[in-house]
DNA sequence: CTTGAAATATAACTAAA
DNA sequence: TTTAGTTATATTTCAAG
């Protein structure tokens, strides 16, 4: 049983650009650009969501603006004996923790971070090392963002490789 | 001359966190859920969007459902007589490149990197490496996201954060 | 795709703190 | 002066044809 193809057209991946570079568009709106009537605009997008190709609207805010104005990112070396399941507690446990995945290399997780302060931060190091089965970690504060939107998943960034069909199709070998 | 501070108050930060839920949430659903009229609330969200708290409404997108299958994080070493300058050209260069960003460390930047395969990454890779200045990658490849919502900047894992209004105090000293 | 009724966005105006 | 409520109108949503 392989995983049902979302059968996302050209049209699609336009509504998906203009959803991605302004969730409140209206179907009229959208509809105008894209040469469709609100409704079959609308039985796209909601058909794009029952697929799973979009999970939400969001809007998006300036951390700094609410008082996070730092960033790091913190690699986690855990003891060998730790489950997996554990460091998905770990990230649950701190709200600071933006984001946490599992990656190849040395270490065995990487944190996305977010805090007020340099101070906030290192209480909040001070926490995740407390945490079991964490040895010790490796943390990397972010300087200068280099793009335009700064944090990834805002969706902006997204938006040129939807701008790629040919880039999208399923690649030999 | 401070910085204009944007005096996000409680009632703010309430609307916030059900945007960031559902960017396309009605201004009537929000105010009931506030005690706000729907007027009173579109002046707050549009104030909060003048002020730069609010940068835009997005729809989340999962990137698997359009064939974006990889993730990864990579360090880029340069020669030191780089400009700082040319990785942010760098990274408008590839549009596989989500986020970059300059971090404290051995490595210059920070990309975050978003490919179809481990083929159509590993090219993009070459291609980076290929620029001048660059010297050096370091890559950690994306296994797991251990948080729902899986990408930090969708905004659901900034939500947190909005309701510790506490936590948001400026810090003494 | 088109239609039409209900809901919504939004501007102008008024009232209160 | 700043913020919210009210009213009025254009626009949008959305289910049905």
């Amino acid at each position: 049983m392989t995983h049902l193809p979302p059968a996302v057209d050209e049209l699609d991946r336009t509504i998906l650009a203009l959803l991605i570079a302004d969730a409140r568009a209206s179907f009229v709106d959208i509809g105008r650009r894209v040469g469709l009537s609100a409704p079959a605009v609308k039985r796209r997008v909601d058909r794009l969501r029952a697929n799973g190709v979009i999970t939400g609207f969001t809007a998006t805010v300036r951390a700094e603006a609410l008082g996070w104005g730092m960033e790091a990112f913190v690699e986690v070396y855990c003891d060998s004996a730790a489950p997996p399941s554990r460091m998905s507690e770990v990230a649950r446990n701190h709200p600071e923790i933006v984001a946490a995945m599992t990656v190849t290399g040395d270490a065995d997780a990487l944190l996305h971070i977010r805090a007020r302060t340099i101070g906030h931060f290192e209480r909040v190091l001070e926490r995740i090392r407390a945490e079991p089965f964490v040895r010790r970690t490796d943390s990397r504060v972010v300087l200068t963002q280099l793009l335009p939107g700064g944090d990834s998943g805002s969706g902006a960034p997204l938006r040129p490789l939807l701008d790629r069909p040919a880039e999208n199709a399923v690649e030999p070998g």
